[in-house]
DNA sequence: CAAAGAACCTGGCGGC
DNA sequence: TGCCGCCAGGTTCTTT
């Protein structure tokens, strides 16, 4: 699923949405996605509450909401938040929870039970993004802070240190695929290898990659959809990742597909050095 | 210390 | 058509 931009487009919509609204009722069909609280403490604290605002960081959905509480939602591979209208959700056998307020509501859906939901007061929440390392589309992560970075894991190998959410909060396989495509360098590089120029086209390609997928509202090629229910569109846009066999769109050799830590990354053996 | 592999779960797809 | 193995936008723990 959810990567930065997927996050980022359903968190601004559920913003807009449910800002200001109070939560009427929760329904846990599924409650195992609880995680270090049980359902009636969850339901008991949050039904009633305010919700202050929606927002992002790196993959969490956090939902402040009035006393001083927070929902964090982690919607790992297959999670979903959808919208309803009216006074009753479609409950399907992949529904977790169930957010009622005033005729509307949303729901997190969830296949492959790997998705989280959490209710967190202040240290917990500290706890949780502290881990967490710098907003690649933030004004204060720059150049020169990256380089930084870099030079602190130079035994690592690029692509597993851009998808370590430690290192930079939100990138995962797609992205980290078409970032190192966008700076022509191999998935498996050492990060002590990678010349000033190169480790300066990574760090374009980050923000460019990013800020582009955000705009087209994300990638869709299986389960992915937004709050309303809509496609990502940033799947028409994708250079290599899913692409294997087909034609560079730089110089025609076929796409490649390896795995490196666990994952399967595509790039090109002729653009990407 | 870093990387690989397995585990968590379910369904879709390609191959035979 | 049917079964089997492999794969998937993530994270975390164990093993090498």
């Amino acid at each position: 699923m959810p990567e930065l931009p997927e996050v980022e487009t359903i968190v601004n919509q559920l913003n807009a949405k449910i800002k200001g609204k109070v939560i009427d009722r929760v329904e846990l069909p599924s409650f195992e996605v609880l995680r270090d609280v049980n359902k009636d403490v969850f339901q008991t604290l949050v039904e009633g509450k305010k919700v202050l605002r929606v927002y992002r960081r790196g993959k969490l959905i956090l939902i402040e909401l009035s006393g001083s509480l927070t929902i964090i939602i982690h919607l790992k591979l297959t999670g979903r938040i959808i919208e309803f209208k009216g006074k009753q959700a479609k409950i399907s056998p992949s529904t977790r929870a169930v957010f009622y307020f005033d005729k509307m509501g949303f729901t997190f859906e969830d296949l492959r039970k790997f998705g989280s939901l959490r209710l967190v007061e202040p240290p917990g929440k500290k706890a949780i993004l502290s881990k967490l390392g710098p907003e690649p589309l933030e004004g204060s992560f720059g150049r020169e802070m990256f380089f930084n970075m870099l030079r602190r894991q130079s035994r690592k190998k690029i692509k597993p240190l851009l998808m370590d959410q430690s290192f930079i909060a939100g990138i995962g396989n797609i992205y980290a695929d078409e970032v190192l495509y966008f700076a022509r360098v191999q998935p498996d590089r050492f990060v002590f290898t990678l010349t000033e120029e190169e480790m300066e086209r990574i760090f374009n390609g980050i923000k460019k990659v990013l800020s582009e997928a955000v705009e087209a509202k994300g990638t869709t090629f299986r389960d992915y959809v937004d709050f309303s229910g809509e496609r990502g569109n940033y799947f028409y846009k994708l250079k290599v990742y899913r692409r294997e066999g087909a034609p560079c769109y730089s110089c025609g050799l076929p796409v490649k597909k390896i795995r490196l830590g666990g994952r399967g990354t595509h790039f090109c053996s002729r653009c990407q050095k």
